[in-house]
RNA sequence: GCGAAAGUGGCGGAACUGGUAGACGCCCUGGACUUAGGAUCCAGUGCUUUAUGCGUGGGGGUUCAAAUCCCCCCUUUCGCACCA
């Protein structure tokens, strides 16, 4: 028997073809159809596509393309996140222009995922180093400026000399730059921040919305990034006002051990603390521990091995209620950024405070106490943050400590000498960039006006593109006197235009909405698109994005919603978030510098893009790490071969035909009617599994399962017309089932068939739960809950009946022929379970 | 330390509401066809002392019945980490 072999490339090519002249998965923004909108992190072009970006983008268009035979009017899109670093550094490198660097990256890029036959939109595709693109997100900024949700301040940022430029708080990971790993600086620096702390409170409350949508962890980690704690302010009057200033806040969560309070603890960087010690007998030791904390790196100044230090002031302040004198304190261990940058320190109930205490012998209170006495502290190893009621504390005494704290609170209010406060760890987003291949901020700074924003009209600041990148790294934008040389748009007078360039993720904090209407030019976004298409349904992305990314979507989701450009109602961008594994080798992650890399190109070259789709999605589930093994894509590549075989070895007696299209009455044999029922319930669970639960591997292995009993039903068949309907069926029934995942092969294979539309745009099979009714079922024999053997019995068989013939089994008799049988447990269609003793 | 997730054959992993543990694939073994086989097909494949035996990280418990529910412990991975 001669047959045709399967040759991927060229299926994969012709297919591929196909479905860009015909636009196939073009969707329209209007449709009677429900939406489903399903999303993958858009890429970096740094080049080629790696193994992690193939498999994430191979889960999102199963999706896609699954989604859409099952009846939805699907968006899936994709774009570039095209402006940052590594153009400019690799501009440097091979002396070439960033922009000239990432549109030939795109280019390339793009091939290699046309090449695996994904089906996007490519009518929406967008690149965000585009004017087209960016000029959106310069009216976004205009607009955040003028409600005071983007403002401008001088404070101490993150510096990552590597990279010549600040980064926010989120992206500083273990006190180094999260993209070149360099610890970084601490530097003093106008910056431009977005006010994401407005939206804290609604950023921790609607986590509880994404609950069963997004991965718990993911949800854990935003949730302690944003950091809430509830406590109070407390004011403590110095007994000698200095220059400007006669007070300290601190704030606490603590406020029931207020009475406790044996010491204040100030941030060697607190503005206060220069003042406090002129003029003392020790400043000139005293500011050589400041310059020493200072000087620290970050990552030694948040090691957990910091032995604490501290260096007293000379100077006290008053305790609000007792009015005795409390020494201040300067410490290493108190940072200057949160709260107020100031800590009462309360020894006896705080792990810190005590060590501190020990160490330079400050007294230890107690005024918590679990039995309402007061003890001793001096044989405490360790403090006792632990509730209790209040001792040593004045008419407070014999208060529980959850009591104690609004009463204190309260009473604090009412002299003035204190409030209710709720603290967050979150801080504002420094979007400002000392770099060039970026969103231009569109302010100026005018001689009479200082800084002015541009007129909406006047955008976009277009980025200039006839600049020279310098080899030492820094931006040419500050040296380039075309583009910040400009006029005040207030005044018209001599201006110079910001030269600092927007953080990158803020263009990807909305990319998703402008998918809606991505070549609408006179707006960011048509309105109704909008409320058509979002929320996204699923996104799917590497888990590294967790904070940073996704943190911020969020947070303009909801500042893009109340400045009016996102429906009113729009208050969560991703409603389900799928988090993949990463691809490894030999178990550890696949990287440049050690050489373990496998190139998608290679493999699609060798097994074709199919196999490399089916590996990617059956070796592991989606969220879990998988390694990459050549044995596993030959087994992949193996079963297209053996579908491929089937249907060619058979072919003479295949009819045109769809999935679950054969009958009842085709079923003449119980071969037939039993591979008829497993097709339905094929159908039935790749449908679930791909739609619902994803989980592909489990669909594939259910499609591999039908194949593995046509293979067997084929060789009893006999020449009648229903078990060749039956036949025919199950094959459609692969094919079309298989096709999100292995797209190419099903197209080619449901042409051959004599279908004549396209696979991608025909609808899933409708399974019937009556074709998986068979006559008999195995049941369950148990002795005692230990499984005996098996029986056949008639479907359906009520209690009774399967009672008997369980007793009746010579298995059961046999293991219960010494005993007495107490008692028989019958689950229909499961087990009987005889209890006996 | 705090938080989250996960521990199942030689390996990747199934088992959806407690009801035949190990689907599917890889590896391995034997056989068939072959000049040959790293192709293909067929069969076998949790462990062992082959038993009314053992078995889902370990130990208890609930239940007729537990990978699944409860309690205690161990290990691994990830995230946060002096946040007052």
């Amino acid at each position: 028997m001669t047959q045709e072999r399967y040759n991927p490339q060229e299926i994969e090519i012709k297919w591929q073809k196909r479905w860009a002249e015909s636009k196939a998965f073009a969707c329209s923004n209007t449709s009677d159809k429900p939406k489903y909108y399903v999303l993958e992190m858009f890429p970096y072009p740094s080049g080629n596509l790696h193994m992690g970006h193939v498999r994430n983008y191979s889960i999102g268009d199963v999706l896609a393309r699954a989604k859409r035979m099952q009846g939805f009017n699907v968006l899936h899109p994709i774009g570039w996140d095209a402006f940052g670093l590594p153009a400019e550094n690799a501009a440097i490198k091979h002396n070439t222009h960033p922009a000239d660097w990432t549109y030939a990256n795109i280019d390339n890029m793009r091939a290699q995922m046309k090449r695996l036959g994904f089906s996007y939109d490519w009518d929406r595709e967008t690149a965000t180093c585009r004017p087209e693109y960016y000029r959106w997100e310069q009216l976004f900024f205009l607009k955040l400026l003028e409600k005071g949700l983007a403002y401008r301040k001088k404070s101490a940022q993150n510096w990552c000399p590597s990279c010549h430029t600040v980064l926010a708080n989120e992206q500083v990971i273990d006190g180094k730059c999260w993209r070149c790993d360099t610890p970084v600086e601490q530097k003093d620096l106008e910056q431009w921040f977005l006010r994401i702390t407005a939206y804290a409170d609604e950023l921790l409350k609607d986590l509880d919305l994404l609950k069963g949508g997004w991965p718990d962890r993911v949800l854990a980690m935003q949730h302690n990034w944003i950091g809430r704690s509830e406590g109070a302010e407390v004011r403590f009057d110095l007994e000698k006002p200095v220059d400007g200033a006669d007070h300290i806040d601190v704030f606490t969560t603590r406020p029931d051990t207020l009475f406790g309070a044996s010491f204040i603890v100030m941030a060697p960087e607190h503005p206060l603390a220069a003042r406090l010690i002129k003029g003392s007998p020790d400043e000139a030791s005293i500011t050589a521990f400041i310059d020493h904390v200072r000087n620290m790196d970050r990552i030694e100044r948040q090691s957990d091995t910091l032995e604490k230090e501290g260096v007293f002031t000379g100077a006290y302040a008053l305790h609000p209620l007792t009015g005795r004198r409390v020494p201040i304190w300067l410490g290493n261990f108190v940072i200057s950024t949160y709260g107020t940058g100031a800590v009462m320190s309360v020894a006896a109930h705080d792990q810190r405070d005590f060590d501190f205490a020990r160490k330079y012998h400050l007294p230890i209170i107690q005024v918590i106490s679990p039995d309402g006495k007061a003890h001793n502290t001096d044989e405490w190893t360790e403090a006792h943050a632990e509730p209790g009621v209040l001792v040593n504390s004045g008419e407070y005494d014999g208060t529980p400590s959850l009591k104690a704290k609004e009463l204190i609170t309260e009473k604090l209010e009412s002299l003035g000498k204190g409030k209710k406060k709720t603290q967050f760890r979150l801080r504002d987003w420094n979007i400002s960039r000392q770099r060039y291949w970026g969103a231009p901020i569109p302010v100026v700074y005018c001689e009479k006006c200082g800084v002015v924003p541009e007129k909406p009209e006047n955008l976009p600041i277009l980025l200039p593109l006839h600049v020279k990148t310098e080899p030492d790294g820094k931006s040419p934008l500050p040296k380039t006197e075309s583009f910040y040389k400009c006029t005040c748009p207030k005044c018209g007078g001599p201006a110079r235009r910001e030269t600092d360039t927007m953080d990158t993720f803020v263009e990807s904090s909305w990319y998703f909405a402008r998918y809606t209407s991505a070549r609408n030019d006179k707006a960011a976004f048509d309105m109704d698109a909008l409320r058509y298409w979002l929320p996204v349904d699923q996104y799917i992305g590497g888990v590294e994005h967790a904070i940073l990314h996704l943190l911020y979507s969020r947070f303009f989701t909801k500042a893009l919603r109340d400045l009016g450009f996102y429906p009113e109602n729009l208050d969560e961008p991703f409603r389900r978030l799928l988090t993949q594994g990463m691809v490894l080798l030999d178990g550890s992650k696949m990287s440049k510098s050690k050489g373990n890399i496998v190139n998608p190109t290679e493999m699609i070259d060798r097994y074709g893009a199919d196999t490399v789709r089916l590996f990617c999605l059956f070796a592991a589930p989606p969220e879990r790490d998988f390694d990459w093994t050549e044995s596993g894509i030959e087994g992949a590549s193996r079963f297209l071969q053996r579908i491929w075989r089937l249907f060619h070895e058979n072919r003479s007696i295949l009819k045109t035909a769809r999935g679950c299209s054969s009958t009842a009455e085709d079923c003449v044999t119980p071969e037939a009617r039993d591979l008829r029922g497993r097709e339905h319930a094929t159908v039935k669970k790749a449908g679930e599994d791909m739609g619902l639960r994803n989980q592909f591997n489990t669909a594939i292995s259910a499609i591999m399962e039908l194949v593995n009993a046509m293979y067997t039903y084929r060789d009893k068949m006999g020449d009648s017309e229903g078990e060749r309907n039956v036949f025919s069926s199950a094959m459609a029934t692969v094919i079309t089932t298989l096709s999100p995942i292995t797209p190419h092969i099903c197209e080619e294979l449901w042409e051959r068939l004599g279908h004549t539309s396209h696979l991608a745009g025909d609808p899933w099979p409708t399974y019937d739960e009556k074709a998986m009714v068979k006559d008999t079922q195995t049941i369950a024999l148990q002795v005692n809950g230990k499984l005996r053997g098996t029986m056949e019995a008639p479907t359906g068989a009520d209690k009774k009946t399967l009672e008997d013939l369980a007793l009746a089994t010579e298995q059961i008799r046999r293991f219960t022929k010494d005993l007495t049988i107490r008692k028989v447990i019958v689950v229909p269609g499961k087990i009987v379970n005889v209890v006996a003793k």
